[in-house]
RNA sequence: GUCCCCUUCGUCUAGAGGUUAGGACUCGGGAUUUUCAUUCCCGCAACAGGGGUUCGAUUCCCCUAGGGGACGCCA
């Protein structure tokens, strides 16, 4: 059997966004599961909107991903070069191929002349087809006006007939070509429009399936015919449904889709999002919803595709009705995202599941942008910060969550009275006098260890004996000394959060603490 | 306006001519955790509406409504 061969291409007239990434996505996937190739083209033919940046963008954010292309920029392939605009070469030669048998025409009617006569074609209320006023221009008046000089395009004679997509997402797809008329195949700076670059490119390339957003399915007929007119085999069809945001709105550059790198920059892993990304549309046969990459390698098909508009339901409308989240900063969006979204759970799920060293690795940036964590003690070899990196990982559900916990940890501790007027444990009678027994304890069972440490079996052990010097157990007990020693009356298991908070520290907030009342 | 597509819990979705319409996230309740979170259990919650076809329709067909997309010398 043929080798499957899948293609993303995206243009680089900006940042790629959930909508593209979920798009390229689905070809990596169908690529891994089918053992095919993945490959990466992309389409710079638009030369006024094109930018370097955002070439680098866009690979910055597939790398990110993980979405590794076999053929494409920076790795090559023999099917290159894999810009468009190094291509140009090509499409002039199935161009002339195509005006050679008659499929094609060149078309001097001006961009201001087009634009009158669709303005008053839809000042009638009718739909725009080009009029065909250069489809049967002689040769002789076609020599006579690129001699002139004039300008021209090169449009596609379309044949009249009805094309039918065979589409594997969304069936089969009539089209009357009638109300698509003869289209532009070369724009009049020379370059191949987007219908009909993609063919030659999809061609050449042996692509094998063409896997896209439902937006371009009302153009492969146009790609159809000209598979037809050159005689060549068209790829299988698979149109995925868009992704729209929580306004129902499809997602795009234009429209409150923000950039991959946000996702990455709020600490998102590229796991979670990747398996976040793969649910929108897909489902996976047996139901399972959180995967590894591996295993959305094996499972992926794209038959499994669902023709509905997904919604990227990350953002809490309530909050950011009014904000356009493409241009909001890392701060912003954090406030706008909605806590309890599936994503979050995911990405959750995914952090728990990292391999400790990873997760070190991965959270240290996270953690040094926090800006409270002393620069020598910053290094994944640092026993305390690794500790409580390990401890506090339950709770995280982005790697950009942990500068909330870190303070605690490690900025001076400087209780705020206001706080603790209504704590019934602060109020209990036994509040100074626990601190003090507790205080003692640990004084005195820590002579031994090494300056600082304390622990949990210590701390355990130092509870259970304040609990029978003063002849209170139970919630008390432990809450009163949590409140003492913390300040706080949530966190971790309490002898972990004392190893982790360390002597000295403990020590200062009992006695803060009890200075309080 | 023309053409195309879509509509199952709030969200992501499964499903199939006969099911108590299933799962996940969220939410509510309970248990465990001497705290919060976690974990576990239980629960709330959906086939857009109207016509057909059929013994039987949420599933097939038509219409309506709502939504989305495409109608470029953008991709």
């Amino acid at each position: 059997m043929k080798e499957v061969r899948t293609r993303f291409a995206p243009s680089p007239t900006g940042y790629l966004h959930v909508g593209g990434a979920r798009t390229a996505l689905f070809n990596y996937l169908y690529a891994r599961a089918q053992k095919g190739k993945f490959i990466l083209r992309i389409e710079d033919t638009d030369q006024v909107r094109s930018t370097e940046q955002s070439y680098h963008q866009v690979l910055d954010s597939l790398k990110w991903l993980g979405l590794e292309w076999d053929e494409g920029p920076e790795v090559g392939g023999p099917h290159g070069p894999y810009r468009q605009s190094e291509r140009l070469h090509l499409y002039k030669e199935y161009a002339e191929k195509l005006i050679h048998e008659k499929k094609a025409y060149p078309c001097f009617c001006t961009a201001d002349e087009l634009d009158r006569k669709k303005k008053q074609r839809e000042a009638m209320g009718l739909p725009y087809v080009y009029d065909g006023k250069c489809r049967n221009l002689t040769d002789a008046e076609v020599h006579e006006k690129k001699a002139a000089g004039m300008e021209h395009t090169i449009r596609f004679r379309t044949p009249a007939k009805e094309v039918i997509v065979d589409d594997i997402v969304q069936g089969s797809v009539r089209f009357d070509t009638a109300i698509i008329g003869d289209f532009i195949i070369v724009k009049s700076d020379g370059f191949a429009s987007y219908n009909y670059a993609v063919v030659v490119d999809d061609h050449l390339m042996d692509i094998t399936h063409v896997i896209r957003g439902v937006g371009h399915l009302s153009n492969t007929p146009r790609q159809i015919m000209i598979y037809e007119a050159l005689g060549w085999q068209s790829p299988h069809w698979a149109h995925v449904s868009e992704i729209v945001g929580s306004d129902h709105k499809k997602l795009s550059k234009r429209h409150g889709a923000t950039p991959i790198t946000a996702f990455r920059d709020l600490g998102y892993t590229a796991r979670a999002f990747n398996n976040y990304m793969a649910l929108l549309g897909w489902s996976s046969p047996d139901g399972r919803e959180y995967m590894t990459i591996d295993e959305q390698k094996s499972l992926f098909d794209v038959a499994r595709c669902s023709k509905s508009p997904a919604m990227f339901d990350v953002f809490d409308l309530t909050k950011a009705a009014e904000v356009d989240l493409a241009q909001a900063s890392i701060q912003d969006l954090e406030a706008y995202l909605f806590p309890k979204s599936k994503l979050n759970w995911l990405s959750n799920q995914h952090i728990r599941a990292t391999p400790d060293a990873q997760f070190i690795q991965e959270i240290l940036p996270f953690v040094k942008n926090s800006g409270v964590v002393p620069e020598e003690e910053l290094s994944e070899k640092n026993e305390r910060l690794r500790g409580i990196l390990l401890s506090l990982r339950v709770y995280l559900d982005t790697l950009g969550q942990i500068k909330n916990y870190l303070p605690d940890f490690y900025l001076p501790f400087t209780p705020d009275p206001k706080d603790y007027a209504t704590s019934e444990y602060f109020l209990a009678e036994n509040f100074v006098s626990l601190s003090l027994a507790f205080e003692r304890q640990i004084e005195q069972m820590s002579k031994g260890e090494k300056t600082g440490t304390l622990s949990p079996d210590l701390v355990k052990e130092a509870i259970s004996l304040v609990g029978k010097e003063l002849g209170i157990k139970g919630k008390p007990l432990f809450m009163g000394l949590r409140l003492a020693s913390t300040g706080r009356l949530e966190g971790l298991e309490l002898p972990v959060y004392l190893s982790l908070l360390g002597k000295e520290r403990v020590i200062t907030r009992l006695k803060k603490m009890a200075a309080l009342k």
